[in-house]
DNA sequence: CGGTAGCCTGTGTG
DNA sequence: ACACACAGGCTAC
């Protein structure tokens, strides 16, 4: 087993770990501390990795099976520019976003170098499908128990064993709903095992290729052909695993914010109704443009209560949070 | 067709 | 302690 901490040159503007990893896009990085040094760990593309945030790098390390091992900094380093989409230059996209809306300028103050990950399309569709409904703290649960009941082991680090997201094949046996009922999936047990055989009867690993090549819309609607996908998981699925940046998902939150800030006409609906999803994705691209899907998430962070510390006595903290009436 | 009740269950709030 | 609302929705009416 290594020990190496390897070096990704990467400024702190164009990527923030904290708002990036924790900011419910994926669900299997978890914050470790080591020394007072905030680190994550999390698993992708069949290794485990520890990052570690400086001013000007990333500091990381990996884990993984001796049948997989690059041993190559240059091999790893690629990984990462892929899986956080370093080509996309960030810092210029959040000066064009400021300049179009200012509560937009407001949360890049705290939310700076939020970036969409470019995620594993199959560990998306069964995060997403258990994400419906459900709080970020229980969909990781669940992901994490998909990992450890149907994924490869990858190894082993102070005695806890990390998984990789399982194959789709092995999703798609007949016995993984009432596995996945007993240990308290709901009815999302349902929707991860009838996709998943989805997918197999389609062809599987050619119908993940086909998925990559379709236009958004095109895929959004092959995707919303699945059990326990509607548009708003489709929309996770679009944007952070098929590249396509203007989509944008609409849930709960981004509803809030959008008839708060953005579009008070808006119907007041305990639910968001097909109508109401489009008028906000299309206004959020015409603010936005092309890559509306991130700046969204840049809003989404910001709204986000798990980033609503004590620092919101003042303006300047970057949330746009309702402010909670202080008690007399 | 648009609208909405019902769904599983953990977590946060009072 | 012990409800009770509500989660980054979707399906079926």
């Amino acid at each position: 087993m290594k020990h190496i901490w390897y070096k990704l040159p990467c400024k702190q503007n164009e990527l923030q770990l904290l708002g990036t990893l924790n900011g419910g896009q994926s669900f299997r990085w978890k914050k470790i501390c080591d020394e007072q040094k905030e680190q994550w760990l999390g698993v992708f593309f069949n290794k485990v990795w520890i990052l570690q945030q400086e001013n000007d790098h990333i500091l990381y390390k990996v884990h993984e099976t001796k049948l997989n091992e690059l041993e190559d900094e240059m091999s790893y380093n690629n990984l990462l520019r892929s899986y956080f989409q370093l080509h996309v230059n960030i810092e210029k996209l959040y000066e064009e976003w400021s300049t179009a809306d200012p509560y937009f300028k407001e949360a890049a103050k705290q939310f700076y170098g939020i970036r969409i990950l470019k995620q594993d399309i199959v560990e998306n569709i069964f995060s997403f499908i258990c994400s419906s409904n459900n709080h970020i703290t229980r969909i990781s649960s669940m992901v994490e128990k998909l990992a450890t009941f149907y994924g490869e082991e990858i190894c082993e680090i102070d005695g806890e064993k990390y998984y990789a997201f399982p194959k789709v094949n092995l999703l798609a046996q007949q016995s993984v709903e009432e596995k996945l009922r007993t240990n308290g999936f709901g009815y999302r047990a349902k929707y991860i095992s009838k996709t998943a055989q989805h997918i197999m009867d389609s062809g599987g690993e050619k119908w993940i290729d086909k998925l990559q090549t379709m236009s958004y819309e095109e895929a959004k609607k092959e995707l919303m052909l699945l059990t326990g996908i509607g548009a708003k998981v489709a929309d996770c699925i679009c944007l952070m695993s098929l590249n396509h940046l203007h989509a944008i998902p609409v849930d709960t939150h981004i509803y809030q914010i959008a008839k708060r800030l953005y579009m008070p006409k808006l119907p007041d609906k305990k639910t968001v109704t097909e109508k109401i999803y489009n008028d906000i994705g299309d206004h959020f691209r015409d603010l936005y443009g092309p890559l509306a899907g991130w700046a969204h998430t840049v809003l989404f962070c910001a709204d986000l209560k798990k980033f609503q510390g004590n620092n919101t006595e003042n303006s300047s903290s970057g949330n746009l949070r309702k402010k909670s009436k202080s008690k007399k």
